[in-house]
DNA sequence: TTATAAAATGTAACAAAACTTCAGGAAAAG
DNA sequence: CTTTTCCTGAAGTTTTGTTACATTTTATAA
């Protein structure tokens, strides 16, 4: 079941001339056409209304009331971008439902279009080449680096997470040039991340970093700089939406890992998983 | 510019009886209104057919044909959503992206299809109520304890995050009747997160659960079962859209639980916040 | 070029749908 | 109990969609 401006698009090439002329003008101008009735609308593209009747059926619709339908669903669906919305205190529970979850995928919708694909990229290439990887992150942010920790250490790399100043500026002081420092903090201000960060980059390490959208002191440190959505709202929602579009990058980035080494990687994650299941039975 | 079906269930309780009707309907078959004419829908609903057109009038539309684009609309948009895709392994870096993000967020949307309003509301219910929350979970799962954990303690809730069985254990040995223990397993198999909510629920503690949709041993323990969507593909993803729609579960009961008291928790947020900010000034 | 068939398009009648008007009846107010 | 207001449906009107058939255009071959 194809949406109906996809449908007219596809076939717009084998319809006959005066068919083709009402096809145009419903791909230049849907919204108005679904507002038209079939004698206006053979007016405006200078066709009869059977011609228009023709249209619908070759496109396999019932008429043009289907056909109508069925543009208004591709419209609606076109700017169902929802935006962010205020959790309203007193909602009911299928409110709190809809506008939470709503918002976590705007969240991952918005970090697509912070994200440069050349970033991305570059970063799948310095995890995959390093030696060594530290992960940093403090208070939400420092979970975020030990998921991505599991993550890398399942597929078989050397990585540690940090999420204290202390073991942080241990962990860098050991770096060296071949070696890769991750440094994830949503506000990009993080006094902690930052000098940490900064020792690694005076060993010669590689610095990626992990913010929010738009020039920050931890972003400013790096070489290879990852940005998530800065939309979120508001102190009081705490660190909600954030956490789950810097998931998604950390995803995204183990699957680019992940892919250039395949073989390897899954026999790594087979390994892993096996271990796993031994020890849960002898325990 | 509202969807159809959502200004009709807004407006649902200020409608005239008959008109009330037919907007029931509406909500009940959308899927066949849109294909009926006025006069099959008016004998269906039993009311005239001017009903049936006052009622589009009070939704603020132009008549019948405009509801039906929209409800259209509204359906198109429900079911615009993608299904998961097999992240393939030679794709370029922009197929990563839209693919790994595209599956997050139909994790998020099916979760909220296999999550049972009641559960959730009794589940903030027990929280909220709680004396002492102690939260489990392994491996992946040990993060998303020790991330509703960190929101937890901002609105001044006493409550502990574990990760391995000797430290669940010791706290479930301390719980009761008051306490709810908070247990997260994706499988639902895993042994550690059984026997210590076992503890737990034998000293008089409640038991919620978050675990994948189905029958699992995990969930069987439960006073209150929420579930995640269990579509997650191959073990080769690793823990990926699994977690992030076990994040939105925990946000959709912290924002349940802050709106129940939600001067005092925006104060304890506040307090929070500033302590925070003073230590990094210090340090 | 012209005759003929085939395809494409338009016209006009028809059917069906949407919409309007108005009158009857129920509920609320006095 | 009466009056007023509001709600609803029946019947009529207008608009819209559809069909059947006529006309025009295009393609093909003598």
């Amino acid at each position: 079941m194809n949406g109906g401006l996809i449908s007219i698009q596809e076939s717009i090439t084998s319809l006959k001339p005066s068919e083709r002329k009402v096809a145009e003008y419903i791909i230049d101008f849907p919204e108005e056409v679904i507002n038209l009735s079939i004698q206006k609308l053979s007016q405006r593209t200078e066709v009869s209304e059977a011609t228009i009747i023709r249209l619908a059926r070759t496109l396999s619709y019932k008429g043009f009331q289907e056909l109508k339908l069925r543009i208004a669903g591709d419209l609606a669906t076109k700017y169902s971008n929802k935006s962010y919305q205020e959790i309203s205190i007193d909602g009911t529970v299928d409110s709190f439902i809809a506008n939470v979850s709503n918002n976590n995928i705007q969240s991952i919708n918005d970090t697509i279009s912070v994200l440069s694909k050349e970033e991305v990229e570059k970063a799948i290439e310095a995890l995959d080449q390093a030696r060594k990887i530290a992960l940093y992150g403090i208070g939400a942010s420092g979970l975020i680096a030990q998921d991505f920790k599991q993550k890398l250490s399942r597929i078989n790399r050397w990585c540690e997470a940090a999420v204290d100043y202390d073991t942080q500026g241990t962990i860098s002081a050991n770096l060296g040039e071949q070696d890769v420092v991750f440094g994830i903090s949503y506000s990009g201000q993080t006094k902690d991340i930052i000098e940490s960060l900064q020792i690694a980059k005076d060993n010669g390490a590689k610095v990626i970093t992990l913010t929010k959208y738009g020039a920050n002191p931890v972003s400013d440190l790096a070489d290879i700089k990852l940005f998530t959505s800065s939309l979120e709202k508001s102190i009081r929602s705490g660190a909600m939406s954030s956490r789950i579009s810097q998931l998604n990058v950390i995803d995204i980035l183990y699957v680019g890992i992940t892919s250039r080494n395949y073989d390897e990687s899954v026999a790594a994650l087979e390994r892993t998983r096996k271990a796993v299941e031994d020890v849960k039975k002898h325990v």
